[in-house]
DNA sequence: CTGCCGCAATGATCCATATCAACAATACGC
DNA sequence: GCGTATTGTTGATATGGATCATTGCGGCAG
């Protein structure tokens, strides 16, 4: 009931060119093969898995869950980012989660969605219909196992999120946010420590980031900007940061001192 | 996949002053019998359920997960109130949920407790091994499935929570708890509005609401006397809460005007 | 009944971050 | 490659909520 996945899986060499047979499913191309849920489950799994899947792409900005709709679908992320969020009557927005490959979406929500989901990135996707998973999920215990082992996963993330919202100050968010992000991209599985020097590729906006973490673009901006000049980070360009001192980082992301 | 639980299961009368049968379990007379898991699961299926479980009561105060360590059990709350928290170096808490009967603790967790957990009010539960749940659901896929629904459900809270402690203004963080909490005590599985004059009960003392809604002490005691005054609620004693008007207080939590 | 103790309410002040306002850099259409 | 639009940075000011301080209240031991 636990094991979120092998790190190591990531790094696997990906079958390429494959003159495709008549049994091939297409996730042997797929990018998140042996990501998340889809890891979890034998080839001849995934070759019934797969029949009840759209496979979709999407461009950048469109929506592919609004809340308050009828919860009709999940989605299994192949490439790109979506962002999940909520909405206030006024305007104001709190991005709960990004979804990038591998990554599943749909299991926080009821009858109908609490959320909405939006690229934010052009992102190509698998779409299965809740009954059809359901069905399939009858026949294949390991699937309903693996979604609640996501689904526990998401929890656990969803509290150090809590705690980050409504406890640290917007350094602290940011140090937070720049290793949580660099965990996730290294794939590193266990807690540890991203090594010094490592390189973020960032695909959000500023404005994202700020609706993530619960602040203004402008503290987000000067807060980056106060890291760097502490020398802890450096920012070649918008979209990338490079991470100096990631234990200082750590220190200030947990609070301490 | 859906379906969070019969709301008017809280009101069936419960069997009381059986003569107990040798083939009876201690489940029979208790108060979260027909609530979360348990209502999930079928006599039958509650017996052999019931052979794993370890009944115990705790006093306030007592802490029943430690953050960090080892993940052996879950709980099922049977009575009482227990507050689940985070907590940074130099002290400052975040509370991320509260379990009550029929509430079960511990999906939230890896291979290490990732929240801690103590008792606000005195707390009667039923703890169960992990591996002995994991055992337990190879032969009741109920089981499982129950326990993804759960967990689905925590995930459209902790949403809401994040939105609340990302966006919202000090009011609209007291008067979304009112209501939320309103509606968990009545056990309305709609997302109806509590009715005018709807009275709550409130074990939690100020500090556990400051640390559940991010924000200080003297912070929660303004904003309730701020919505007394202008007369949304009544404050009979610091432990009840009267909703006067429910759907001004829906309005000021959802951002609206 | 009285005095103590812990919790809650209220008031005064301060500060971290929001808001408002330029300005700079980058991306983008033609 | 040029000009415009968009996004990000930095500065000045305002403010919601934190912090610090005082007072009030309710429970409880003696």
């Amino acid at each position: 009931m636990s094991s979120h996945g092998k790190a190591a899986a990531v790094y696997h060499p990906l079958a390429i060119n494959l003159a495709a047979s008549s049994s091939a499913t297409p996730c042997e191309n797929c990018g998140a093969r042996h990501l998340g849920l889809c890891d979890a489950l034998s080839d001849e799994e995934l070759a019934f898995f797969s029949r009840a899947a759209h496979r979709m792409s999407l461009p950048v900005g469109k929506l592919l869950l609004e809340e308050g709709e009828p919860a009709q679908h999940f989605y299994n992320v192949n490439a790109g980012t979506v962002r999940l969020f909520k909405t206030l009557q006024d305007g104001r927005r709190q991005i709960t989660g990004f979804a990038s490959a591998g990554h599943f979406i749909g299991l926080a929500s009821s009858e109908l969605n609490v959320i909405s989901a939006e690229a934010v990135e052009p992102v190509r996707l698998c779409r299965f219909s809740r009954a059809g998973l359901q069905a399939l999920s009858e026949d294949y215990p390991a699937l309903e196992r693996k979604l609640l082992s996501l689904a526990m996963h998401e929890l656990v993330l969803n509290q150090e999120q809590m705690l980050l919202l409504g406890r640290k100050t917007a350094l602290e968010r940011i140090a937070s946010f720049l290793l949580a992000w660099a965990r996730r991209q290294e794939a590193c599985a266990t807690g540890k420590l991203p090594k010094p020097n490592t390189r973020l590729s960032l695909a959000l906006s500023r404005s994202d980031l700020a609706d993530y973490l619960g602040v203004t673009i402008e503290t987000v901006s000067r807060s980056l900007s106060h890291l760097k000049n502490d020398g802890l980070i450096e920012i070649p360009n918008t979209h990338e940061i490079i991470l100096r001192r990631p234990q200082a980082l750590e220190n200030i992301a947990e609070g301490a001192g």
